[in-house]
DNA sequence: TATCGTTATATCTTATCAAATATAGCGACA
DNA sequence: TGTCGCTATATTTGATAAGATATAACGATA
C-alpha cells in the first residue's frame, strides 16, 4: 500500500479561520523569540504576513492571545498570554490525537482493498 | 463557545494528492451525470480543470479511476470503475468519522476553558 | 459521409494572492 | 535628545493559479 492520508485542522470562529497549522506555528515562534519579527524571520515569513495573522488572532478570539509593546528596551516585543499558551496546547493535542485515528482509519480500510 | 473545528483530509501516493474534497466531488458528478463535461459544468467547474483532476488521479492511483470513450452514440462518456466507487467509499466513511472524532476531542477541550 | 457531443490538449489572458518596499511612531537607555 | 529595534500600516510589484478560448480527433448513427 502506497497510499497515505493527510489532513488539516483548524479552529473557526464567526465562519472565520481563527487558528490552524501556520498560526500555531508562528505563536510558537513567538514564545521562543520574544518578538514578531523575529519570529517571522525564523519562519520565513514576511513580517507583515506575521503581523495580519496576529491581528486576526486576537481580533476573533475570546481573549487576547499575543499582546505587544512598542518601543523600549530592545525595540519592544510580543509574547503569548496564558490563554494563547492553553489554546496552541488544545490545538496541538487534538491535531496529534487526529492524526493517530486516521492512520487506524486507513487501515481499517486497508483490510478490504486498495 | 462560538469556535469551531473543521478539517480537510486527503490521501496520497508518492507524495503528490491522489484523492480530496474536491475530486470525490468531481467523482460523484460523473457517475450522476456519465460524463466529465457534464460532471465539470454541474460542479461549475471549467472542462480542463475537471480532465486535468481526473487525468492525475488515473495516473496515480494503482488501478484506473475512471473510464473514458470518445465518439460514438452522445459523443462519449465517463464512469467510475468499481475500484473508483471503492475509493470514493472510503473516502467519505474516512472523512465523515474524521468529523465526528474531532468535534468529540474539541468538546472534551472545553471541559477546561475556552 | 455529414452531424453531433464528447474527450483531449495547447495557448493566451486574467485574477488573485503573496512578496517586496517604504514609512511612521514608539519608549527605554546611553 | 539621538539611536535603536521593534510594532504598525499602506502601497506597489511580482508570481502563481485559475479561467477563457480555440481546435483536433473520435465513433455511433442517420
Amino acid at each position: 500500500m502506497k497510499y497515505k492520508i493527510k489532513s488539516r485542522i483548524w479552529i473557526e470562529a464567526d465562519d472565520n479561520i481563527l487558528l490552524g497549522e501556520g498560526r500555531v506555528a508562528l505563536l510558537k515562534a513567538i514564545e521562543e523569540t520574544g518578538s514578531l519579527s523575529k519570529a517571522a524571520k525564523t519562519l520565513k515569513m514576511s513580517y507583515k504576513k506575521a503581523w495580519s495573522l496576529i491581528d486576526a488572532l486576537n481580533s476573533r478570539a475570546q481573549k487576547p492571545v499575543v499582546t505587544t509593546s512598542i518601543g523600549g528596551k530592545g525595540g519592544g516585543g510580543a509574547e503569548l498570554t496564558d490563554y494563547g499558551r492553553k489554546l496552541v496546547n488544545a490545538f496541538e493535542t487534538i491535531n496529534k490525537n487526529c492524526w493517530e485515528f486516521l492512520d487506524q482509519e486507513m487501515k481499517k480500510q486497508l483490510y478490504h482493498d486498495f
